[in-house]
RNA sequence: GGAGGAUUAGCGAAGUGGUCAUAACGCGGCGGUCUUGAAAACCGUUUGGGUGCAAGCCCACGGGGGUUCGAAUCCCUCAUCCUCCGCCA
């Protein structure tokens, strides 16, 4: 959410940052302007009355106790009463389009994100590894899986639907044990391991900019109003909503894995063999609180905190960042990190690195204090996949894929999969 | 799932229709006095948001709604927590 007051102060500026994500805001934001204007005329007029309200309310009972006939003023009070049961309802329905138009208007590039309309606009960042060479012709890893015998979408299609997988004896260890690593990794690294609920309700959804604009990407438990995570993002970041931090704890940062559910609601047909787009997939997740000084510097190590953990798998990967006409929603400044696979013949997002800015601050409440007696101030949150483990299992079977249809396991993996070297 | 109880500032807690929410009182935090320094004691201070050029005014007693001239207080509803019962990995 942006903030209203900049809007109200330079909605040229708005309308041109914004502009630069392929669609034209000025309508919104003009409408915007005028509610807020009525708004603040009707508020003015509520106020009024409350005020006449409250100072009558204190008089009353000393009238009462000297004595004095109340009839005339609880008569005068009385249609006062009446006329704020008219006018706030109004006011209140100024309130709720503002908010919706708020809600629904995404966060402004920052200055250094390049110019573009769609993913070919995204700017090379910087590179590690190379694709490798093969002496023969590489499987894809959906092949590859089931061949091993180890991943398995049919009896899923069968026990739950398409876009779902079993992992088998081996697959099912490796998944676990990239988990494992991904998560010792980052936690050693300065990050507090957290594990969170997969199950959030709707504030919490709304704080982090799922809700309200795109409910139908999300599954939601019906009888409760229930959400299931599309990412653990969402639990990590509300964990301090509504909320004043200490500066001094700034910056927080934390890693968490869990298991991610999306809709895919718009990508059908696409992806549908493989590991690479599911219902279900687990993911390690990073997610910073910053001061509104450091929170670039903290997105720039955030970005290689998620690469180094590709760096010592041995996963060649490149860095992109994305134009503006493909940023996600609530996202100021994205890296993706993508890694070579081989069935696609190019490079694959296995994460995304945002900063958000004050942007789900804003929504969810969190602020942090920088001295006592100081205003408070809205936070930066940052996050990004550290990384996404489907994928990288994908990415593994096709890496390390042998000649003879076996699989290599990453050294760093081994001590995670009981000494298992290879997959056969 | 059933029956009771609770939810007020960073924490504990008083307040059951008005003149104590500029929220008593206690703890904690911050500043000061005293001290070589510290502790203790004492004094002072300490919520967030909206609106307005400003003085100021308005809102918030778990969330939402209602009754009333007026609600922390009465009613309805939802959420969370506690105790007991039932069920359960």
């Amino acid at each position: 959410m942006l903030d209203l007051k900049t809007i109200r102060d330079n909605p040229d500026f708005v309308i041109s940052r914004l502009s630069t994500r392929n669609k034209d805001y000025s309508q919104d934001v003009s409408l915007l302007l005028e509610l807020d204007e009525k708004r603040r005329e009707f508020l003015q007029l509520t106020e009024q009355l409350k005020a006449t309200q409250n100072a009558a309310s204190k008089k009353i009972p000393a009238m009462k106790k000297a004595g004095e006939d109340v009839s005339a003023i609880m008569q005068e009070m009385k249609a006062a009463s009446d006329e704020l049961k008219e006018l706030e309802p109004k006011l209140s329905n100024f309130q709720v389009q503002i908010d919706a138009i708020l809600h629904s208007i995404p966060n402004l590039p920052y200055s250094d994100v390049p110019e573009g309309a769609d993913a070919n606009d995204n700017v090379e960042y910087r590179k590690w590894g190379s694709p490798p060479d093969f002496d023969f012709e590489p499987k894809p890893h959906w092949e590859i899986g089931a061949n091993l015998g180890i991943l398995d979408p049919t009896t899923a299609a069968k026990v739950t639907g398409a876009r779902f997988h079993f992992y088998k004896g081996a697959g099912a260890l490796l998944e676990r044990a990239i988990i494992n690593f991904y998560l010792d990794t980052h936690s050693t690294r300065g990050y507090t391991e957290i594990f969170p609920p997969f199950l959030v309700n709707r504030a919490s959804m709304t704080g982090t900019g799922q809700l309200p604009k795109f409910e139908e990407d999300a599954f939601r438990i019906s009888n409760d109003d229930l959400f299931l995570i599309p990412t653990a993002e969402v639990p990590i970041t509300n964990m301090h909503r509504d909320e004043i931090l200490d500066s001094a704890s700034l910056p927080i940062k934390y890693c968490a894995y869990s298991a991610c559910f999306r809709a895919e609601a718009g990508a059908a047909g696409r992806d549908t063999r493989g590991l690479i787009r599911q219902h279900q997939f687990n993911k390690v997740e990073l997610v910073k609180f910053t001061t509104a000084e450091t929170s670039y510097q903290e997105l720039e190590s955030l970005t290689t905190d998620a690469c180094f953990v590709l760096e010592q798998l041995g996963l060649p990967h490149r860095v992109v960042r994305l134009c503006s006409g493909d940023m996600g929603f609530c996202s100021a400044m994205t890296y993706d990190i993508e890694v070579w696979m081989p069935s696609y013949s190019r490079y694959v997002e296995i994460s995304s690195c945002s900063n958000f800015e004050s942007f789900q601050a804003r929504r969810a409440a969190i602020r942090c204090r920088a001295d006592t007696g100081d205003k408070p101030a809205f936070v930066h949150t940052l996050n990004g996949s550290g990384v996404a483990i489907g994928r990288t299992v994908a990415c593994i079977l096709e890496i390390f894929q042998t000649r003879d249809g076996k699989v290599i396991v990453p050294e760093a993996l081994r001590p995670y999969m009981r000494g298992l070297s290879v997959i056969e």
